[in-house]
DNA sequence: GTAACTGCAAACGCTTTGCACTCCC
DNA sequence: GGGAGTGCAAAGCGTTTGCAGTTAC
């Protein structure tokens, strides 16, 4: 999603533009690692330092109101967020807590599957993988 | 698993059997639903008054230590304690937020088949499904 | 011009910590 | 008897809220 796209999405759901707005939105949106809060705002400080954690909750709120990420929450209490709408499966470092998406070929047949017998409809899913990523096997 | 085993568990990795660690072992892996601290600490309460919140913390991490439970954390911040460790679907409603397992006769194959081509080892997974619970499209 | 947004600081809620008292073994 | 566990209250920490000042449109 370009940043014209982004704007247009704005303005149609009559919501205003900001420096702030566009720059969260093109923060998460192109990434994969699933940044928490505190990353986004680290990372943003560098150019906009007058930026706050408030206006970076704000945003993601609205994001996820426009569907355009999803919140995961993780036991450590920690909240991450997902700029992948699509069916994949979150690979999720148990020790150090980097995430990157899997999308196994057949994954949405194997999935389909899985749910054949349910009567319901589903409104969403999240697939979580744990293991120890490479970094951290080679620290032990 | 019933109170004998759960007492020899404990005492075999060097823990005391206290009637507090009891109650809150045998409510959580009574149950299907997967309650939170404060819902486990108000159903106690009522047989232990004077049982307190931290207890059920320090309790919580241990059986998570023991492997005898999975903390699950959501977008709104809330712990679930999920009891069972085999593999299977977390199906939470969006709304209310009720949770019960769901387990497809065929979850195991489907499971191994998407992880068919990855080379790591999981220690670990969880599923989410989500969709609107019965309860709830009535109150609509 | 005005309604929405930002930034700041205070408030909030859940979880953890510290410590004296208690109880298991 | 001694060390682990409990209960209480305070501290901690991420998130939300309220509000005055600012900005998009």
């Amino acid at each position: 999603m370009d940043d014209e796209q982004l704007i247009n999405l704005f303005r149609e759901k009559g919501f205003k533009v900001t420096v702030q707005r566009l720059a969260i939105c093109k923060y998460v949106l192109g990434r994969d690692d699933h940044p928490s809060a505190e990353q986004i705002y680290q990372a943003l400080k560098i150019d906009y330092p007058t930026i706050s954690l408030g206006t970076i909750y704000k945003t993601l709120h609205l994001m996820q109101d426009l569907n355009l990420i999803q919140e995961l929450g993780f036991k450590d209490g920690t909240v991450r967020y997902d700029p992948d709408m699509d069916l994949h499966i979150n690979m999720v470092c148990s020790d150090c807590g980097t995430i990157h998406d899997y999308k196994p070929d057949n994954i949405n047949k194997l999935w389909e599957e899985m749910l054949l017998n349910l009567e319901i409809e589903p409104n969403g899913q999240r697939i979580d993988l744990y293991y120890q990523c490479s970094e951290c096997k080679k620290r032990n």
